[in-house]
DNA sequence: AATGGCCCCAACCGCATACGA
DNA sequence: CTCGTATGCGGTTGGGGCCAT
């Protein structure tokens, strides 16, 4: 037969935890350690359930809890995990030291959602709630590729400031990519599809007129969106995969190669809340690295091994 | 000062998975 | 392999505190 019952459901007390109680199980957890929580309320003599000193101990009791407000960098990075894990609390707990993931979640339910809602960001896709980019299927348009219209007054924003970015959703996985300081405009979309594309680059200047095609129909023989109209448009083709560093640099993300002066700008940055950005990838191969968000930054003036990136913690 | 509404968060509940007999 | 419990996780709730009226 399997294990006998965790806990005797009678008996128990439930609700608030008292002062004596809090004593009783932090003593009793000094002296034997964690663990073995089926038989911790009796041999401590709590009248609770295992599961619930358990959570009392996690939450609550446990000495290297950090207590107090998040600060702003722990707000960006738990908006930035969400992206990128979802709803995963513990997973998410795991990268803020001294956070629990009850906590998070609750700090998530009552101030980031507002935080990102007051963004014009739904907290659940991260996404855009209205897009600055129309889009129109006019006959210039051929295949599945579509013409998207930028209004030069409202959809190009001087990059040094931050409201000139826009929230992608790549697959599942959220990114948000903008421009670098040196840019002049950056130009971001979505498709009626639900895939999202974002470019950035100077010469756009030429026109407003940006083509964006969709991955796996352009006129390209490969995956990857290359072809380049008239004018200077650039098309970048976003498929995001994540890998540990130890893995093979991502070529998921295509770029198309930038030639001369425009090569220096070639620079992608994930966005981490409005107004802080990093550098996501440095080659212009496209190459993309996700150390940063995924806990193995390094300290110091080392790179990462990965991409050869200096380790920036926040720009 | 009293009251009602809102916010926050600790704690509970239910489910999924891990694990032991 | 099956069954039943332990554990962990995420969603939800309820009560205390704060604030506006």
């Amino acid at each position: 037969m399997g294990r006998s019952p965790c806990c005797e459901k009678e008996h128990t007390n439930k609700g608030a935890w008292t002062k004596e109680e809090d004593e009783r199980l932090v003593n009793y957890i000094k002296v034997n350690g964690e663990g073995c929580w089926r038989s911790l309320p009796k041999s401590a003599g709590l009248q609770r359930c295992g599961k619930s000193c358990r959570l009392r101990w996690i939450n609550y009791l446990r000495p290297d809890l950090r207590r107090g407000n998040f600060s702003d960098e722990e707000d960006e990075l738990i908006i930035n995990l969400h992206s990128l894990l979802g709803n995963k609390w513990s997973l998410i707990a795991a990268k803020l030291p001294g956070r629990t993931d009850n906590e998070i979640k609750n700090y998530w339910n009552t101030h980031i959602k507002r935080k990102l809602i007051s963004r014009g960001i739904d907290p659940q896709t991260h996404r855009l709630v209205n897009s600055t980019i129309t889009t129109t299927n006019d006959n210039a348009t051929s295949g599945t590729t579509k013409n998207m219209l930028c209004n030069n007054d409202n959809k190009r924003n001087k990059s040094n400031t931050s409201n000139g970015f826009q929230l992608m959703n790549v697959q599942g996985s959220t990114l948000h990519f903008g421009l670098g300081s040196n840019l002049e405009y950056e130009v971001s979309a979505s498709t009626s599809d639900g895939k999202y594309y974002c470019t950035s680059f100077p010469t756009i200047t030429r026109s407003n007129n940006i083509n964006i095609s969709e991955r796996g129909h352009s006129n390209s023989s490969s995956n990857s969106v290359v072809s380049m109209e008239q004018g200077g448009y650039k098309e970048i083709n976003l498929d995001l995969s994540i890998s540990l560093p130890a893995s093979s640099k991502i070529n998921s993300i295509n770029h198309e190669i930038i030639k001369s002066e425009e090569e220096q700008y070639m620079t992608t940055y994930q966005y981490i809340g409005r107004g802080t950005r990093m550098p996501v990838l440095s080659s212009i191969d496209g190459s993309v690295c996700l150390c940063y968000n995924l806990g193995f930054q390094k300290k110091g003036n080392q790179q990462c091994s990965n991409c050869a990136m200096p380790i920036v913690d926040q720009l």
